[in-house]
Parts: C-alpha cells; structure tokens; sequence
DNA sequence: CACGGAATTATTGTCGACAATTTATGATAT
DNA sequence: ATATCATAAATTGTCGACAATAATTCCGTG
C-alpha cells in the first residue's frame, strides 16, 4: 500500500508542500486525477488518515492535516527522541560503508540546493529517515518516516511569511559528526538544528484571531460553513 | 475510525492474545461475525495493516502479523527509547493529580491479577500508555499505543512454552518511583522491566526450523501453499 | 501409491448505482 | 439589505453484483 502510485503521489505532494495544511481531498477530483477509481481513493486517503497526514471528518471528507501548535511541539519533541537515538544506535554499529548513502544524499543536497523546484523526493527529509535507517532498527524508520512528512505540514502551516525554510547546511555538519563517529557532537548539533526549525516557525502566538477560531469549529463540522470554499486552495 | 467497534474488537482481541499471529482475518467471516458488510471490514483491515498489527497481502487477504525476530527486538528497542523519553517528559511536569491515574491502575492490576481471564483492556499495555500520557505529547501516546499492541503480538509469537507471562510486579515499583519523582529510579526500573520481558521471549535462536522457512514463503505467498489450513487457528 | 494437471470452489478485488448527508443557491419575509 | 428557510446540487457513505485470483478437490497418468 505505501508503494501505491496514489500514496506516492500524494506524499510527495505533502513533502514538497504543494499540499498544504487544510486543503479538501476530494475523491471524485482524486480519482480522475490520478485516473483510478473512488473505491481506490477512499482506501488511500483511509491509509493517510491513520498516519495523521490527512484528517478524516465524517459525511464531511478528507483534509490535508491541521495541527495545533501543541501538537507540533510533539511532533518536534519526539523527533528529538528519536534522533538521538538513531544517532546513537547508528555509531554503535557503524561500518564506514553505511555511511556511503548519507555522503551520497548531502552531495544531492548540496548540488540541488541551488534549484527552486525539484522533480524528485524531499532531500531534507530523506537525510533524517537515511540516519534512522542507519540505526538499523525498522521501527524507528517507520516512526521517522511519519514524523518527516508531518513536519512538512508543520512547516507549511507554520512557517512565518519571510523565513527562509532551509536551514543553513546543518546537514552536511551532522553527516560529518557521524562519519567522524563523534556520537556527542553529531547528537548535539541534530538537537541544534531541530531545535532551529522550531525556532523558525510562529508555534508560540496563542492569540488565535477569532476568525480562526471559528475556522476551527468549522473544519470540525461543529458550525456548519457559511459561505467561502475551502479555507486554503481547492 | 479508532473508536469503531469493529476496530476496537479486533484490537482487544490482540490485546488479550486471543488473536494469534498468522491467524487468517477472512473479510467474509469478520463481517458476518460483527453482523457489518464486507466494505467496512476492508476498511479496518486496511487501517490495521497501516499500523503492522495485521498483514495484508495481496490477492490474499489479511493476516494477524507475524514478525521476525530482529523486529521484535527492534520493537522493544524502540520501547525503550519512547518510555524513558516519555518518564522524563513525564516527571519534568508532573503535579501530584497527575499520578491519579497511574495509582488507579497499579491498584486495577492488582486487584485483577488473581484472575485468569480479564473482560477489559490489557492493564499490562494500559499502564505503559498511560505514562506517555504523562509526558503531554500526543505524538508519543499514538506511537506507545502501537508499540504497547505490537507488543502483545510478539509476545504471543515468542513466549516460552513454560514462563509465565506477568512480570513479578515490576509496574507498582515504576509508579512509585515516578510519584516520588525519581526520574532515574523510574527509568532504571523501566528500562529493567522491559528487558527482563524481552528475556522471557526466544528471540535468539536463528534455527528456524526448515518447516518454519517454508512457512514464511507461504505466508509472502511465494510458494504455493500445499494443504493445510492457516498455520495456526481458524 | 505418488505426482501433476484441470475443473471446482472460495475468497479477494473492482466497479457502478443508490441512499444519506452536507453544502450551495435562491426565494421570501422582516 | 440582511436573515431565515426551503430547494437544488454536489459529495460522501453503503451496498450488492461481477471479475480476477488463489486454494481446494478431483481425476488421470506414470
């Protein structure tokens, strides 16, 4: 299911934010779309929501994922966790040819970094779910795997108008850190850069405008919608 | 979709260990046995098998996931790392009413721990969410919830023909050590506890028998399968 | 008696149609 | 002109039927 032409689709979409937080999933639009039938859709967007990537309502459909600013604080803190602990499995068992992959995907970085668009996977995500892979634990991947691609709707609702969303190359310091199998320094300087994205972003105004508050109710079909389209997009 | 009947049924069902793993989930049976059409079955499985507690495999319906060893060992790995992360969390906010629910729940054991069949939820399990739900963090809650079922799968799999499956009360010294805010103590405990459940498991012998390989080729539907039912139950 | 292959049976996958609910539109009254 | 209510359109939810695939059974052959 996860190899589905229409779960990749649309995880793509979500990792390069052309997807954005709030937008309606439609099926019918889906489905000619992406040229399958309801039926299909239905199962992939079921799939979706049981990883918190799209909010299903019920006789209301499907929606790119909204989360509350507490919510993306735990959606940073558990990368934390996480990270940490990849990092540090991944040099308790680290052999300098598993190491080749992360070099590879620093240098794709660095040479993509000057393009706007890519056609391809999010490169920044695909480093922090290579590290946890490096761990060799499974289940970390697929924890990380989820986290990465809610963090890109995070970002996306969060982000604030003029900053920039790439951070300054912590990657290829942290791919350093590891080659060097410097457990301390690659763990710190991770944290640090998590911890910039945070910063990055407008998670601590709790001054939610009432126009939004009602926006809320409304996303939970509590208030019936009065007359606008979808808050953001379709 | 958590909240369905079905998908509750299904989940306690693991919980309890009456649903072993390898048993066949068939669509038309699940649907009959919960008096529901086969759509909505479809629709749970689908969701089941996006959290790994059932398999689903192509053009041949859904399994109770069976899991190799190193993915066992990967899940009480991640354990680890989420419950000592989720302790932590847990004790840097904690305020007295907060341990009312962990008290009730050690005395909810106790109380139970003289019968052999349970009509609820796997106390065992419960108390382990409920100290990531200590820690505030949602995202921790959901991925401890997976694990905490996974769990139960693995045990099931696994476990000794002879050893018990309680552990001598390790969750009263946890709780009490998290109610005196020794977040050390908590976590050394913890972590010991997980371990000594691990223990109890025969994840290490890398003999499985030439029957067993067989099986597993069966079960990705490689090899046809001879004559026998599913491995094990109906 | 064992082995291999074809027909049968059962289960899963797919599709389209209909019902239920929600959303948008328009009319009417204040 | 605004608000309220009824009607119409669109979308989601549900169900049943048919096609495709896998598993079983049965039969023939060595």
């Amino acid at each position: 299911m996860d190899q589905d032409p229409v779960v990749q689709g649309i995880l793509k979409a979500i990792s390069l934010k052309r997807l954005r937080p709030g937008m309606k999933l439609g099926e019918i639009e889906l489905a000619s779309a992406f040229g399958t039938n309801r039926t299909h859709i239905r199962q992939v967007l079921s799939h979706l929501g049981s990883r918190d990537l799209v909010t299903l309502i019920p006789n209301r459909g499907a929606f790119v994922s909204q989360c509350s600013a507490e919510e993306a604080r735990a959606i940073f803190d558990t990368r934390k966790i996480l990270e940490r602990a990849a990092i540090s499995a991944a040099l308790d068992r680290f052999t300098p040819e598993m190491g080749k992959n992360l070099s590879r995907l620093v240098a794709l970085e660095k040479s993509h970094s000057h393009d706007d668009r890519w056609d391809g996977l999010d490169l920044s995500a695909s480093f922090h779910v290579e590290i946890a892979r490096l761990s060799g634990n499974p289940v970390l991947v697929k924890f990380m795997e989820e986290l990465a691609l809610r963090t890109s709707l995070v970002i996306a609702q969060y982000e604030q108008p003029g900053a920039e969303d790439h951070c300054p190359d912590a990657h290829p310091d942290i791919a350093e850190r590891i080659l060097a199998r410097d457990k301390a320094g690659a763990i710190a300087i991770m944290e640090r850069h998590l911890t910039e994205m945070q910063a990055r972003l407008r998670l601590d105004g709790g001054d939610e405008s009432e126009a939004d508050i009602a926006a809320i109710f409304q996303e939970l079909g509590i208030i019936p919608r009065t007359k606008a389209g979808a808050r953001r997009g379709a």
